[in-house]
DNA sequence: CTGTAAACGAGACGGTACGTCGGGTCTTGTC
DNA sequence: GACAAGACCCGACGTACCGTCTCGTTTACAG
């Protein structure tokens, strides 16, 4: 019994390519419910097995459109002007402005939705996407505790997701819309209360 | 062009109750992914049309399972003992542990990530769940800006998901174990940044 | 356990008249298998359970429709001018016209079809309508072979579907046009074959 | 707009062959109402889809398993020993034995009733089935009427019908049992009746 | 003239089968 | 050997009717 590795080096970049093109486009169009394999495939002009050959899932396919392989997680870092508020702030705006990209608001959508189904896909989009920002946001905390602007004892992990969090709220439940003057307020009052007394 | 509304009146409750019944079963058994109207009608011991009739979607039968239909949103309302760090850390942690309750954690979990595919449902939870609780928020920290423990001028919407945010992002993504512990840390640090100064 | 009989003297007249028109309509406007018996019901402005309470399938409430109860059996007579070709004609010229009512065809051709499914319509169709019919023309022929028009030794039973079988067979194979010319051509031919040599 | 015609070189004989012998098994053993193309594709170990793709009904998967592909239609002959009475007799016990097959009697009712509610049907066992052997009848009758058998000017269609029809009729209403005497007595009389006066 | 029981209209119910969609696997050429 | 194409087995979908079972509402006979 042979395991049935594909060879990689005679994958057709060609199709990759339009397959995930294909999905993304599918999933703006239609959303995520309607989103099928079988559509990808007459989509992106493609036999249906050459998309189960190459991803285990629907899931897999749209995670690796829209978090292309090349990123280097490690290169993720937060500006380090010295002023945490600052960098903060135009750090949080960022993500607004990320969160807002239309072309990727449905799939990532899509994505975290899934990561209640997929423990797979929440652990891949944990390693490669989430934890590595969360890391950054760690590194420049500790600059500023370092530096005096935050008090010592604070637990930086959940400093960030003081940050983070309520960002991640407004977008996943859409009570209100996530703007930049949200995020300046956020950035504001998280560093108020973890500034030293 | 009359829709066939079907007559409540002449509902089987019996029917009803062994519908939610299994279908809360089912996807504590075996996921969100793997439940469908026929499983729950074969549990249920029940015609699927019984269920076509009365829901439009697996995902709100879910719902209705999971919010009994008799609860009064506006009954919900936070402690009030004069201490808004205490009074937020006693509801944070009463939040933690309805979040781990584990009969409901995996229906919740599937009924918040099908908010993204269905708009519908969104809307439903936001009105019978999520915004009555959060306004119970807004009307305890609007107590405690009376009370002159809160510095005037802050946007107490945001306050508040400073406070949810957090504790939400844990639980959805699961970065870390969702404790009192941390519930604390975030009360505490998030009350003094809205502090007067 | 008491059997179910229902009290036929409180039967409603009007129901009855309603489903069985409805019945015959529908079948005539789409076909035997798109009649239903929520069909009659609805269009009889009636309540399913009226249908079976009084009828144990569709077949026999289609079976009333087309054979009135009153209909007395015995009654049925064939012409006896003492010339058995002509009266042959007339009466195949006769069965000929009432196969082709428009009204009628629909619902007889599906109760023909039926009785390869439900041997109870098939023996009810048989004592109430078929064989009043055939017995007609036994005693019919029966005269012919006493007057001397038929040969001694006949099985009349036979001759009788020798002049049936024929515009039976084209009726409902469809396979040429049933005319007075071929109940004509039947009756003469027959009478030949029947004749004493 | 093309219709989307499947691929018959790609089709499994092994999938169309047991199609075709679940269909006869389940007729045969409850009867055409009861014979769902559920059943048959789960007696024949298949996919609903596979009967669908290559059948518009049940009828037209009964026809195929009734009416092999392979027969050719015009190889149908009746013999010809120069004695016409003779050679009808042969035919019409022939017939009587074919029509008392137990294996295909079941289906051969069923669809024969089906062409009542299915003229699609109804025109391919014409075609297929009974035209041949009619126009295999006509040719015997034409010689006959050639060798001064039968009367110039004889009708030979109707004369067909007169040793069909009765069959047909006894066979399908049941009115009486289908015997070789029978088919003898059917071919005397209406021998008789074509002979040249 | 009224009480009551049966037939009635309506339609919810537990089921079965329908015909369709898509999943994931397998097979058949083609490049 | 990867690929486009698509047939295959399978499971679930949402719908249509089945025949049974309440529900009130007439209706017609008995007291």
């Amino acid at each position: 019994m042979t395991a049935k590795t594909p060879d990689s080096t005679r994958r057709s970049e060609r199709s990759r390519r339009a397959i995930l093109d294909a999905a993304l486009e599918l999933v703006g169009e239609s959303g995520y419910q309607r989103l099928t394999i079988e559509a990808i495939a007459a989509r992106a002009g493609v036999g249906k097995q050459t998309i189960y050959r190459w991803w285990p899932s629907k899931a897999a396919v749209l995670f690796e459109a829209v978090v292309p392989e090349g990123v280097d997680p490690a290169t993720v870092e937060l500006p380090d002007t010295g002023d945490i508020e600052a960098d903060l702030k135009a750090t949080l705006r960022a993500t607004v402005d990320e969160l807002g990209n239309p072309r990727l608001d449905a799939p990532t959508r899509a994505l975290t939705a899934e990561t209640q189904n997929d423990p797979q896909l929440g652990a891949a989009l944990a390693e490669r996407v989430l934890e590595p920002q969360l890391q950054a946001y760690v590194r420049r905390l500790q600059a500023a505790q370092r530096a005096g602007q935050i008090a010592d004892g604070v637990d930086l992990r959940t400093a960030l997701e003081l940050l983070v969090g309520p960002l991640f709220h407004r977008w996943l439940l859409r009570t209100r819309p996530l703007t930049h003057e949200y995020a300046d307020t956020v950035a504001t009052l998280v560093v108020r209360g973890l500034a030293p007394r």
